[in-house]
DNA sequence: TTGTATGCGTTATCAA
DNA sequence: TTGATAACGCATACAA
């Protein structure tokens, strides 16, 4: 006798046997209720009920060769913008048939191609991604993929597949005309880690530096080292030995914004009378500081409602309404740009 | 003809195959190398390279009734103590044969018990969960769990199988300590959210005040809306109208304290010579504010570091050198309770 | 140390 | 609409 047990746990087949029909049947009736009579379809059910049974994930995958999995990666754990987004899609997918799979890429492409590898040989459901500087290959993998692809956080004109977030670009030039139109006449820009996003939020600061005839390389201070409140004081302080006239900074995210902010009072200058300071995000702590910081406010929590709202009716066969969802931003103006012409 | 084709990649008969063996002996090469002799080892490494063979997860979960899946439970995706703790485990999982699998109890112990279930239902190697403030069905659940169980972020007496953390009652009664012997007289407690690490860090400042004899309940002020850096500006401008004698606050976490600083600014307060502040974690920007923050310094990335440790050295039949580690904290004092006498 | 025969729980295939 | 049967890819039990 050499029966090997399992967990012990209820499988499809007590299910069909109690329910008096074949598995197969069971297994129809739990993926698509329609294709079984509703007579059965009851009986089944109930028998589904009274022996508590959980299909076995790991099984459905193997003999479908698909699995329940929604693949996330993100470049970080810690900072805030992905954790709103990722609160959302574990708020939307907790409660249903799928789990999310997360993935750390820490801002390297390979770390990404090689996440990306990985996720795609469990068969997932979907994929969802932020940014859109994969490299070739994790593009191709991806375009290959056999499910619902999404990239989150910004968009672009060329999608794997579906794309949620914003334009980084017009965020950044939002952000750099509304100092020029603050009055401020020598604008600088700070920048951490710079990954594509601030770069392109850059760009975008540039843009309305040309535009509004303020453009000076020289204002503008970037480093790759991770973004802190420390380091914001540590640029801005760097920034202004270098030019002691800088009269406003835009700051690539809220960290530096008030590390910036710190900064300048350590220093005695007054925000926003001598200094004009802008972060980009609009984190909950901008608006409670003193003074408070504007910022560009980016909605995290709908990116990622949006991208599995997307997968969704994706999975379900719809064609999405739209393949490109741009949730936009908007200038949230504070005292800390608000100075006495 | 009714062959069904998987997904196309090479399984363990291929390499069984190529490397002239059985495919059992494949299995057992790649799960541990010392019960296959080193000829044959050879062979074998060389064909799953040739091929680049990848084990298939599902498959193996199936046949061994155990996955490779680590299943974390935290409370809070955004709150970034949760966040350095999960990016080291992250990080010493990701590189390995082990898949982490996150799920977000939202501070609700009847979610957490429901990702218990969901999780314990995967066969998961691991489990680790924040707290030790699991209902009695999920501990039970845990106990008779055949896996290692790892509780983190504080320690008590009684494990449901290893912890790691520290004690948030001295953490708490070292803050209230500090403020006393820095001469304070009227210390208040500011508390959001209040989950049950939140009430020991209170109940340890309240044994220091007690004990250093400034125990006044009144000065106590809490609320179970989430933390956030506007509620410690509201809160502490709730408890001064309450008692305009106040001139120090423990923080509950440092997103209050740092509130708390941009309220006595707000209203003219100067910090720390007319209110004393000191805050719970020390994050980054603590040190950075101005004036600096002080804060009870807690190591998250060692928690999850250990944690992570624990479990191989548990999943390698080890004992391990002991079921609770205790990280500690360590007091950082700074300008916020640096008053001059 | 290595191999043979099965079983893990589910779904795809084909037939009724 | 329903069912019988054979995969899915790997690991356990047992034998050699």
């Amino acid at each position: 006798m050499r029966k090997r047990k399992g967990a012990g746990r209820p499988t499809i087949s007590d299910v069909a046997e109690k329910a008096g029909v074949s598995t197969i049947t069971v297994s129809r009736a739990l993926r698509d209720p329609s294709k079984v009579s509703d007579h059965l379809r009851r009986k089944i059910d109930n028998a589904v009920k009274k022996l508590n049974y959980v299909p076995h994930s790991h099984a459905s995958a193997l003999a479908s060769t698909r699995s329940n999995i929604i693949g996330v990666i993100v470049p970080s754990l810690t900072n805030n913008v992905f954790a709103d987004t990722l609160r959302a899609i574990y708020d939307a997918f907790d409660q249903g048939a799928y789990q999310v799979q997360l993935g750390n890429s820490r801002y390297v492409a390979k770390e990404e191609e090689r996440l990306v590898r990985t996720f795609l040989g469990q068969g997932p459901s979907a994929m969802i991604i932020a940014g859109t500087d994969q490299t070739d290959v994790t593009r191709e993998l991806l375009e290959n993929a056999p499910c619902p692809v999404v990239q989150i956080m910004e968009i672009g004109d060329d999608p794997i597949d579906m794309m949620v977030g914003f334009s980084h670009f017009e965020g950044g030039r939002a952000a750099g005309m509304h100092l020029v139109q603050k009055g401020y006449k020598r604008i600088g820009f700070l920048g951490a880690r710079m990954d594509p996003r601030s770069h392109r939020r850059m760009e975008g600061f540039k843009e309305a530096m040309r535009s509004g005839g303020r453009y000076d390389p020289d204002l503008i201070m970037t480093t790759t080292t991770s973004s802190s409140v420390t380091l914001g004081a540590e640029l801005i302080g760097q920034l202004r030995a270098r030019r002691p006239d800088l009269d406003a900074v835009f700051c690539n995210n809220d960290d530096l914004a008030l590390g910036a902010l710190f900064g300048c009072q350590k220093a005695g200058i007054s925000v926003p009378d001598d200094m004009g300071i802008i972060g980009f995000n609009d984190l909950e702590m901008m608006a409670a500081s003193y003074p408070s910081l504007t910022s560009i406010r980016t909605d995290r929590y709908a990116i990622g409602k949006h991208a599995v709202a997307m997968i969704q009716s994706a999975l379900e066969g719809e064609m999405p309404d739209q393949k490109i969802i741009d949730v936009g931003f908007e200038l949230q103006q504070r005292e800390s740009t608000s100075r006495k012409r």
